[in-house]
DNA sequence: CCAGAGTATGGCTATATTGCCATAAAGCCA
DNA sequence: TGGCTTTATGGCAATATAGCCATACTCTGG
């Protein structure tokens, strides 16, 4: 990579490994419906199971992927184990997109950005 | 899935499905740096290519993974193709959530959300 | 038109991800 | 302890992704 970059950016690797290890936990829609279920309350594998349609091992599999991400935290009741979401960037995050990016896959492009970002 | 959520949640598998496909353009070290670098100012493959470090079709094949996901949108000049970023929500949107998972993976854990984050 | 710079695409291999089944691990209760 | 519920993990096959080389495509200048 190159070195002495003027403004904000040029971070590590590292740092760029992180974050994309973050957007890699994002990347699959049944992740994202679970953290949107998760944004409203707790939920146990057993719940999440039911709602997402997939085998108990593959939710637990999606949930592990993000947790590993920090991006939810489990506590434990009886056998079960409950999850919660640790940040609720993501639906302001998403939100800020698809008013960047959709405009581009249905009508014109360019602006939209400012309806709803702040940048 | 499940019906009548309560709140905010509970959207269509298309938009999981589209939102999956941004996060998934995101989940990349040097897709971060390429947009890290444009958020600066607009640059053609070739100077991309140079500061990638990979060879010319990998940075290419880059771009249009986040030209497909609506990040960069791209500005010939003469035989130059110069992409720029649509959107500047992303590095918020990191810094929000390194503030929210960063102190998982090294001291302790919970709150840290409220530092960085509007939520 | 021809040559060359700049970019995009096809083809290929190596690696990573996904999702299921089977099964192990953990905790509760009789 | 034994049986039950709930989760997590190992293993496997199908699919997707990453990166390179080679090459086709596009535009400019002579």
């Amino acid at each position: 990579m190159d070195q002495n970059a003027p403004q904000t950016s040029a971070r590590s690797p590292q740092q760029y490994a992180a974050r994309a290890k973050v957007a890699k936990a994002l990347a699959h829609p049944s992740r994202l419906f679970m953290l949107d279920l998760l944004g409203q309350r707790d939920l146990c594998v057993q719940e999440l199971t039911q709602k997402v349609g997939a085998d108990q091992s593959t939710v637990s599999k999606h949930l592990a992927v993000l947790r590993d991400a920090g991006l939810i935290e489990s506590r434990r009741e009886g056998t079960s184990n409950y999850y919660r979401v640790t940040c609720g960037c993501l639906d302001d995050f998403f939100r800020c997109l698809e008013a960047a990016v959709k405009p581009e896959t249905e009508t014109d492009s360019s602006v939209a950005c400012d309806e709803g970002c702040s940048t």
